[in-house]
RNA sequence: UGGGGUGUGGCGAAGUGGCCUAACGCACCGGAUUUUGAUUCCGGCAUUCGAAGGUUCGAAUCCUUCCACCCCAGCCA
């Protein structure tokens, strides 16, 4: 069922290899910010091919700069893994490991591979040297251990200022690898931590941090990005310089965890970096990060999207040693495939033109029973009320329509949907030429479906009733930018799609809606769509978004 | 410039010496069905696999050279 990428391929080899004797991942967020699409292909990765293999997969936040963490972001991505339907075995810190990373840390100074540096920022870069010419040994690389031992203590203890000292890797300042110079383990940050509180004033490295969490937990199989490739030498150095307690590793202590590298996909219209998702919320480009606009995880959700059409979604895409970049259609068709089976299918109306049946007697009124769904009997029906004076878009109406237009215009007949035929016999227009009503006459032989004498009624629209309908605010979403790659300028603001959101506040929709829920997906027949808003919904208001239009071949056609 | 990666149709992506005159999905283009211009269905869409050489009876798959793009010089992850 699931496609056979390379990281399930290596994982499924480990077991029958008898490298392990399963598959344990982790899916390992910073807590700095929102999950997004990006990250919904790394938590499918993770939790679903341990998931297919039989294994176990963590929730891991990597939470080891207290300057940029928050409990509100782990909330919210602890909920957007949930929402995504996955069950972590346990759920994880990397703060949880500070006493015995610090243990490791002493280690590998007793070992004589670390070192206290106190060389600062600037002359740090200077003794790294460049891709050209290798770096310099730091004049403090040969400090005793007992030196070393001391001052890490003194670290610890908060007897330095922030920078004043560093922890290193006593590795290779000459290694064409960058990551080998002799890489910080821990620097000195005077910051609270949301989880560790003050207890701690270092702070190790995500190189140091990863690898040693990996193998704690017993993680067979670390999945990471491209961009940490040149880190794995680096992991790797680290777990072969530390003793750690045998059962706690992998398989049988034997086999150490292994970092294996997949490509990222980017979605275009769309940006997916902290740095530019911060500035659209901050100055208020988009409503905050869950605005339907985005593709965050939350965004997503409240957009409407379906936890499986992302897992869909990130099963299409594929994994690959390569970046790459996603069409947005990708993304619609995921949703849509989703929708058309799931969806129930109502009548909405977003922009009203009022129609009078002149024919159709004052004060009366029929209710016709209809298909919640065309093909799936098991979604049932439901009543919809008709009368005099019915609802219909202002889309479908033209004063001086085309041929190929089967809908209304003067003198033109259509198919209410479920219900009559009608003819348009007259327009009324307001001073400016706007059309504000039609007069049509309905044809009592032609009901459901029905034409007695054959003629064929190509238009076929959709309608409410004017006495029963619901007042709605329906929102519909364009693409965020209009350009495919917005990242890639910098004034990637100059870039917003103007025309992103449309609100259409005077909406009519059938009676049935008023007893929605927000979990409820619906079908606006010949529209797209749509769910309940989960910020603005409510009793007093019906607010309704927009997930995805429906393929619209006839847009394509009228251009 | 040193190191690490990647190059298959518009976008993804299978394929690791012969059944490849290259799967599948999306997109696109026909056509059929349809009380949603939806859905569904049927058909079309790379003689070619970054380029050039070479090995071989035979190459997208092996070798050589070249080219393009991405990542690394944070006390971020």
């Amino acid at each position: 069922m699931s496609k056979n990428h390379f990281l399930r391929s290596i994982a499924e080899n480990d077991i029958k290899n008898g490298k392990h004797e399963y598959v344990y991942t982790r899916f390992p967020p910073e807590p700095n910010g929102y999950l997004h699409l990006g990250h919904a292909k790394s938590i499918c990765l993770n939790f679903g091919t341990a998931k297919e293999l039989g294994g176990k997969c963590n929730l891991r936040f990597d939470d080891t700069n207290p300057e940029k963490e928050d409990i509100e972001y782990a909330e919210s991505i602890r909920g957007s893994v949930e929402w995504l339907g996955f069950e972590w075995d346990k759920l994880c810190y990397a703060s949880d490991y500070y006493d015995q990373l610090h243990d490791f840390a002493v280690e590998l100074i007793e070992k004589g591979v670390a070192y206290v540096d106190d060389l600062n920022a600037e002359q740090m870069r200077e003794y790294r040297g460049n891709f050209e010419e290798p770096g310099k040994n730091s004049p403090n690389r040969d400090r005793s251990i007992e030196d070393n031992l001391d001052l890490f203590a003194r670290m610890r203890a908060g007897e330095f200022e922030e920078g004043q000292y560093t922890l290193r890797a006593k590795i290779d300042m000459a290694s064409p690898n960058m990551t080998l110079r002799d890489p910080i383990l821990y620097r000195i940050r005077y910051a609270h931590h949301y989880r560790a509180g003050d207890k701690w004033c270092i702070y190790p490295m995500y190189d140091f941090t990863h690898c040693i969490s990996d193998a704690l937990e017993g993680i067979t199989h670390s999945f990471c990005t491209l961009e940490f490739q040149d880190n794995r030498a680096l992991y790797d150095w680290v777990l072969e310089h530390i003793t750690i307690d045998e059962n706690l590793i992998g398989e049988k202590g034997k086999a150490m965890p292994r970092q294996i590298e997949f490509g990222r996909s980017n979605l275009e219209y769309t940006v997916a970096s902290k740095r530019k998702l911060i500035q659209l919320v901050k100055e208020g480009h988009v409503s905050g990060w869950d605005d339907p606009r985005l593709t965050t995880l939350v965004g997503l959700k409240r957009r409407g999207y379906t936890p499986k059409s992302i897992r869909d979604f990130c099963e299409e895409i594929g994994v690959t040693k390569k970046d790459s970049t996603v069409e947005m259609t990708v993304l619609e068709n995921a949703i849509r495939h989703d929708l058309e089976a799931s969806a129930k299918r109502v009548f909405g109306v977003l922009k009203p033109l009022k129609v009078v049946i002149t024919n159709y007697p004052e004060g009366e009124s029929e209710t016709f029973t209809v298909k919640n769904h065309p093909k799936d009997e098991n979604m049932g029906t439901r009543e919809i009320p008709f009368g005099r004076e019915v609802y219909i878009d202002q889309d479908d109406f033209m004063l001086d329509p085309p041929s190929k237009f089967f809908r209304l215009g003067p003198g033109r007949e259509v198919r209410l949907r479920y219900g009559y035929a009608i003819t348009c016999n007259e327009v009324v227009q307001d001073d400016n030429g706007n059309v504000t009503e039609l007069h049509c006459t309905y044809d009592p032989l032609t009901a459901k479906g029905k034409t007695p004498d054959g003629r064929k009624i190509k238009g076929i629209i959709h309608w409410v009733s004017a006495e029963h309908a619901l007042d709605a605010e329906v929102r519909v979403y364009d693409r965020l930018y209009t350009e495919p790659n917005p990242a890639a300028s910098d004034n990637f603001i100059d870039l917003l799609n103007p025309d992103s959101l449309h609100t259409y506040p005077d909406a009519k929709l059938e009676p049935s809606l008023a007893d929605g829920t927000q979990e409820d997906r619906y079908q606006f027949e010949r529209v797209g769509y749509f769910c309940f808003d989960e910020k603005d919904n409510n009793s007093q208001k019906l607010v309704m978004n927009r997930t995805v239009s429906l393929r619209d071949t006839w847009a394509k056609v009228s251009k």
